[in-house]
DNA sequence: CGCGACATTGAGTTTATTCAAATACGGTGG
DNA sequence: CCACCGTATTTGAATAAACTCAATGTCGCG
C-alpha cells in the first residue's frame, strides 16, 4: 500500500450550513446563529487509500466527521500485534476522545479514498452545552461508537472465520445497490476478524468458487446475502 | 446459579450529597444547587449474584452506577450464542443509551453481589446541559465504555487462549490487595474471551497446577502477575 | 445421604495456524 | 509497449490449537 503524506490532503473550509450531509451530519439540526459560535474554521480534507488521518498518541484538538469514505481505528497490543476495531463509513465521528483532552486512542487510517471534516473539538463541546440538540447528536454519536463496538466483538470475533467472513460481507453489502460491497486487503480482513491473513484469503477464495460472492472489480463483491446467511444460521 | 426475583431489592434513597463514592461518581463536581434540581429519587438496590438488573430490550428510563461488586453485559447474536461485551465494577455506568430513549442493548448481570444507585435519565440528561461538570462526567463514562469496549475486543479476543485467561487474570487482579483475583464460573469466563467452557477450564486448572494461581478461596486467586505477563508475552 | 450444578479430564475430530512456495497484479522505467 | 520488480494473494502440507462429546470428580444444599 503506498504512502502519502498526511498533510497535504486539505481541500477547503466547509459551509457546514449548506452542507449536502447535514441531514445525517452532527450539525443536523443546528441554527444560524450558532454556526456563528463557531470561531474555529472548519476544514475539508481529502485522503487517499493508505492514508493516516491521525495517530494514537496525538492529539489535534479536534474530532472528525467522515463525508465520504471507509476509515479503520487500529489499536495495538503491547506486544506489537494490531486488531483493528472499528471501521468508519460516511456520518460517523471519531477523534471524540480529545474532548477530555485526551490523546487519540487508535491510527486512523483510509481503507478506501476519503473526505473528512475536521471540527475543533473544545468549541464542538462549548457549543453542545448550550445547545440540546447537537448534545443529542453527540450522544447518539457516543452510543453509535460503543454498539459499533459490541457489534464487532460478538459479529466478528465469534464463531468460526467463515462465519465472520460471512457476517463481514452482510454488513459491508449495500442493500441499495444490488448487494454490492466494496473491501480491501486481506490483511485488514484479518485484522478485523481475528484470524490470519492466509486463513482470510482462503475462505475468500472458497466463497468465490463457490459463488457466493462474485468479484466485479478489485475487492468489488456482488454479494449473495441470503446464501452468506446460511453460512452464518450452521 | 440461583435465580432471584429481581424487584425485592430495593434498600432505599440515596444521599448523593453524602456519598462515599462521590469523588468516584458521576455526581463528583455537582453542588447543592444541583442536586435540588433531581426530582426524581435516586434509588439504591442491592443484588445478590445472579440477579439480572435490566433486560435487553426494556427501557426503565434509568441508568445505573455500580457502587460494589461485579456486573456482565451480555449480548446474544441472533442464533442465541451469547457474548459478554464488558464487565462493570465500582464507578462504572451503565443504561446510558435510554438518553435517546431506546432500549436496553444487553442483559446486565450481577456476577456477584452489588450495589447500584438507579438515576433518572431523563433529569440527569437535562442537568448535564446546564451544567460542564457532569457534561463532562458524561463524556469520561462514554469514553471509557467505548476504550473499555475495544480493550475486551484487542485483549480478549485476540492471541491463544491461554494469553486471553492471563490477560483477564491480570485485568481482574486487584494489585492493591496483594493480586488477588475473585473470579466467576467457568462458562461466564468463556464467554468473555470467546472460548469454550472446557477450554476455559482446562487452561485455569493448568494455571494452578503450574501454581501461576492460587486458589484462597471459591473463584478467589492469588496471581503471579510477572508469570502470566511472560504468558502473554510469548 | 443423595441430588443437581458445576468443574475437570480424556479421546478423537475439526479448524485454524505456520511456514513455505507459487502465482497474480500494478506500477515503473527502459 | 513491454519487461521487470515488489507487493499482495492464493495454495499446499504439516502442525498445533481449540472444539465436541462423553465421562468422571467435586461441592453445596436439601
Amino acid at each position: 500500500m503506498k504512502m502519502v503524506a498526511p498533510n497535504e490532503a486539505w481541500t477547503g473550509v466547509a459551509d457546514c450550513m449548506n452542507c449536502k450531509l447535514r441531514q445525517t451530519a452532527l450539525f443536523a439540526d443546528l441554527k444560524e446563529e450558532d454556526f456563528a459560535k463557531l470561531h474555529s474554521p472548519v476544514d475539508q480534507y481529502d485522503y487517499p487509500e493508505g492514508t493516516p488521518i491521525y495517530r494514537a498518541g496525538e492529539c489535534h484538538n479536534a474530532m472528525y466527521t467522515i463525508r465520504s469514505g471507509l476509515v479503520k481505528l487500529v489499536q495495538y497490543l503491547p506486544d506489537g500485534t494490531q486488531r483493528i476495531v472499528r471501521l468508519l463509513r460516511a456520518g460517523d465521528v471519531t477523534g471524540l476522545e480529545c474532548f477530555a483532552g485526551d490523546e487519540y486512542l487508535h491510527d486512523a487510517i483510509a481503507l478506501h479514498r476519503t473526505q473528512i471534516c475536521r471540527l475543533p473539538a473544545k468549541e464542538v463541546k462549548n457549543l453542545a452545552q448550550g445547545n440540546p440538540a447537537l448534545f443529542n447528536e453527540l450522544m447518539k454519536r457516543w452510543q453509535k461508537a460503543v454498539s459499533d463496538a459490541d457489534f464487532w466483538l460478538t459479529g466478528f470475533s465469534t464463531g468460526s472465520a467463515r462465519q465472520r467472513v460471512a457476517r463481514l460481507l452482510i454488513r459491508m453489502s449495500d442493500s441499495s445497490a444490488g448487494d454490492m460491497c466494496r473491501l480491501f486487503g486481506r490483511e485488514d480482513l484479518g485484522d478485523i476478524l481475528g484470524i490470519t491473513t492466509e486463513t482470510a484469503s482462503r475462505i475468500m477464495a472458497e466463497f468465490k468458487r463457490q459463488g457466493l460472492i462474485v468479484e466485479n472489480a478489485q475487492n468489488t463483491f456482488q454479494c449473495d446475502i441470503a446464501a452468506l446467511q446460511k453460512i452464518i444460521d450452521g
